[in-house]
DNA sequence: AACAACTGCAACCGCGACAGA
DNA sequence: TTCTGTCGCGGTTGCAGTTGT
């Protein structure tokens, strides 16, 4: 595709160039094809003092000019990876660590532009931290997100939309729009309304038109009146990539608002992987009246409705995994409302601990011990028979606002997070069902709560999901089902990769719970952590543009 | 102690998109 | 309008270190 691209024509020896082996000739000054793999120190020297006299940029000029030979692509990324002079080496400080939640909090997957908050790290050093503090902690059955963070992006994401609103009515700064599109579409809880007028008999399986007594229409309206409203929302993960299609946008407007819920989407896709492609468009099709409202409303643009929708040509299940980071969910359940009967920040300190019920008790019926596949038949089949019903199910619309609702009498001081997270979060239903299911992971937890094994996280594998909750109620983990990796797992439905041990999954928990990150971050909840000012030119100019520190 | 399995990390790859010529 | 160069990002790969058997 691109001349990048296409000057390879060495295959990759697929290693770093971490370690260079000096005495590797790196063919340097070759008029050969073009070398891949390892960088040596005599190709490094080339590059740096081929930058250092001309300068960043016309990368592909390098190789005329110096006689290296690497493609400009390669120059570009060891340059900025690993040359550069102003890189920070050396493991993430905790001050950097909590950044890096808080940038994912209110970005998403966007490495470089949390790169560009985080002066001397690189997009792709902070995206291998992530995946591996991901895959870290939900090993330990942990949140991805403390509390602290979510609360604070929350409240950042207010602000920058109340100041935007001032500003601009609703119309959306375009420099705010990349990093402010985290607030749930309108359309999405205008369809949900709809859904809920048109589709009340599936209200029998998901029971989201009256949960404990509280219309529908309340919680909807905590959307559709919060400031929110008309404002683009969801993280994007790679909201770039995906708006950057009008395609995608026209596609996802017939795409259904169990995608604004980023459970709800993965239910559907669960239900999809077996119905397949065109049942994710077909399950939605039918209800014109939803479609057309969405696009009469006023979508935003940058709305992750459209990103979190599935363009035809990106079926749900097929989607990559993408992070609806935390305004996602908080816009989406924790929006403040006058009509809402929680305070905001106890809504969602609701969410945060509150497991899943509703959708739970429907899930007991799954066959769930007999493992992955049985229960997307399931899911399956419980979406054919709805849809023979006329009926949009909005599977976690109702378990969300369930446990929202259900639960409040379970919040918990924000202060306790770390006891109430050592508490539940290893030990079965945990608040990672919010926080973390969600979360990409290119990783290779997909077997981790299916495999065998002593933690809980296993058990309710094991149990079909029964977990003991805190009040000693047996609800089910719908963690499971809804967890990206288990869509992952089940897309593909093929084995386990890497069996986990119980031993390892113990020592990862408990080096979480002791020593990792999350007690930093709970610790630094006070820390400052304020966002960069710094403004960066991270488009035009790229990492070249980043401030030396 | 030896081997295997697992994990983290750094870098590369492929692709899509944008901007400018 | 097309082509080229560049950037961004998710995914993948392979090495090295760690842990388990």
């Amino acid at each position: 595709m691109s001349s990048e691209s296409d000057e390879r024509t060495k295959p990759s020896s697929g290693v770093d160039s971490s370690s260079v082996d000096d005495s590797i000739e790196g063919n340097v000054g070759g008029n050969g094809p073009l070398k891949k793999g390892p960088w040596t120190s005599a190709e490094d020297a080339i590059l740096v003092e081929y930058v250092t006299k001309h300068g960043e940029g016309n990368w592909n000029a390098v190789q005329k000019h110096s006689g290296l030979a690497r493609c400009g692509k390669s120059c570009r990324l060891r340059w900025a990876n690993h040359l550069r002079p102003d890189l920070k080496k050396g493991a993430f400080t905790p001050e950097e660590e909590r950044r890096i939640i808080e940038l994912h909090a209110k970005l998403g997957n966007k490495w470089a532009r949390m790169a560009a908050e985080l002066p001397g790290r690189t997009d792709n050093e902070i995206k291998n931290y992530w995946n591996t503090r991901i895959k870290r902690r939900q090993r330990a059955g942990l949140p991805i997100y403390p509390p602290d963070i979510c609360l604070q992006s929350l409240n950042e994401n207010l602000q920058s939309d109340n100041m935007n609103n001032l500003s601009s009515g609703n119309v959306h700064h375009p420099d705010l729009m990349p990093v402010n599109n985290f607030e749930i579409p309108a359309v999405e809880f205008k369809n949900l309304e709809l859904n809920q007028q048109l589709y009340t008999p599936g209200l029998m399986d998901y029971p989201a038109g009256n949960l404990l007594g509280v219309p529908a229409s309340s919680l909807l309206s905590q959307g559709l009146n919060s400031p929110y409203h008309n404002k683009s929302l969801l993280p994007t993960v790679h909201s770039s990539k995906r708006l950057r299609g009008s395609e995608s946008f026209f596609h996802a407007l017939n795409t259904p608002i169990c995608n604004a819920f980023p459970g709800g989407n993965q239910y559907q896709s669960d239900s999809s992987m077996q119905i397949g492609k065109t049942s994710v468009l077909s399950s939605y099709d039918h209800n014109p009246a939803a479609t057309e409202h969405a696009r009469s409303s006023s979508l935003p643009n940058g709305s992750h409705a459209v990103i979190n929708g599935n363009p035809s040509s990106e079926p749900a299940w097929a989607m990559k995994l993408e992070l609806p980071s935390l305004q996602t969910q908080m816009g989406t359940w924790g929006s403040p409302s006058p009509s809402s009967p929680l305070p905001f920040f106890e809504s969602v300190d609701i969410l945060i601990q509150t497991p899943p019920n509703e959708h739970m008790q429907s899930c007991n019926l799954l066959p769930q011990n007999s493992g992955l596949l049985d229960a997307v038949l399931y899911e399956s089949e419980t979406m054919k028979t709805s849809k023979s019903n006329g009926v949009q199910q909005t599977p976690h619309v109702s378990s969300v606002a369930v446990n929202t609702l259900d639960a409040s009498a379970r919040v918990l001081p924000e202060t306790e997070w770390g006891a109430y997270e050592e508490q539940l979060s290893p030990l079965g239903n945990s608040s990672s069902s919010v926080f973390s299911e969600s979360t990409p992971v290119s990783g290779n937890s997909l077997d981790e709560p299916f495999s065998s094994g002593t933690l809980p996280v296993k058990e309710e594998a094991r149990n079909g999901g029964l977990v003991p909750y805190d009040n000693g109620v047996e609800t089910r983990n719908q963690t499971i089902f809804s967890r990206p990796d288990f869509l992952l797992a089940s897309n593909c439905f093929g084995p386990v990769k890497h069996p986990t041990k119980e031993h390892s999954l113990l020592k990862d928990a408990i080096g979480t719970l002791l020593g990792d990150d999350l007690n930093r971050d709970c610790k630094n909840v006070d820390a400052g952590a304020t966002p960069s000012a710094q403004a960066h030119d991270h488009d035009s100019g790229g990492w070249n543009a980043m401030p030396t520190v």
